[in-house]
DNA sequence: TCAATCCATCGACAACCGTCGATAGATCGC
DNA sequence: GCGATCTATCGACGGTTGTCGATGGATTGA
């Protein structure tokens, strides 16, 4: 690939290629489409548990196995949850032995903040 | 429980009884659900563009016969998507003559990026 | 090597959602 | 008053989603 140099610092420093603000500009169909999947993943109450709890755990990351008890849902439904929320680039995961260590992205809920910066 | 005292603090400026933070907060299942119904209502595409035309509508408004092209739904569409922002809370409606006038409530979407605060 | 643990995936099912066209109540201009 | 316009609501339809229990591949500890 050839790194140069680092270069002092990449324009887009979060290469987040969708987050239009909402209300200042009106929002081209594309991004719309992809905002929207990253708000419809925070659009149910287990999901946003999952987050909120990854977002607390000590450490910053929780296996799967520590996250069906607190949500109360089968160690399938929790999987999927995950999955859309990983989908949306909202948390990411890591395995270590025989489980699955899932954290959130900061800069993901970072730039849906942006999107919904007003006037 | 016995509340015995109120705890010191709930300056609670806007008054909007769902938006914990998220990040910094273990989301209570109560507040997960009102807070899911309004990123759910973000979470479709048309609804998205709906918002962005009415925050950049000149004067803040636009009634639903003009809403209808540029999303390219069906009014009773529309006029449905409507109803699920607002549901939200994240427009208001007034009657104009024989028009509904759409806004954006500017701070439903200042609470929920209050929601998404990282630490 | 074997049993136990963890997790993604599958199939199934009910509930929900986005969409349309049709309808009916308001309201306006004439 | 009458026809035209606007909009909320209805019923219907197909597609998506949330959930479970079951399954099977990885990985670990004994």
């Amino acid at each position: 690939m050839g790194v140069k140099e680092l270069p002092v610092l990449s324009p887009s420093d979060q290469a987040t290629p969708c987050c239009t603000p909402l209300v200042t500009t009106l929002l081209p169909e594309p991004e719309a489409q992809i905002l929207s999947e990253r708000f419809a993943a925070l659009g149910d109450p287990v999901r946003l548990r999952l987050v909120s709890l990854l977002a607390n755990a000590e450490g910053g990351a929780i296996c799967v196995c520590d996250l069906t008890a607190p949500v109360n849902r089968s160690q399938g439904t929790v999987s999927h949850h995950l999955k859309v929320l990983s989908k949306a680039g909202l948390v990411t995961s890591e395995k270590r032995g025989r489980n699955m260590w899932y954290s959130v992205a900061p800069s993901a809920l970072e730039a849906l903040r942006a999107a919904l910066v007003t006037r």
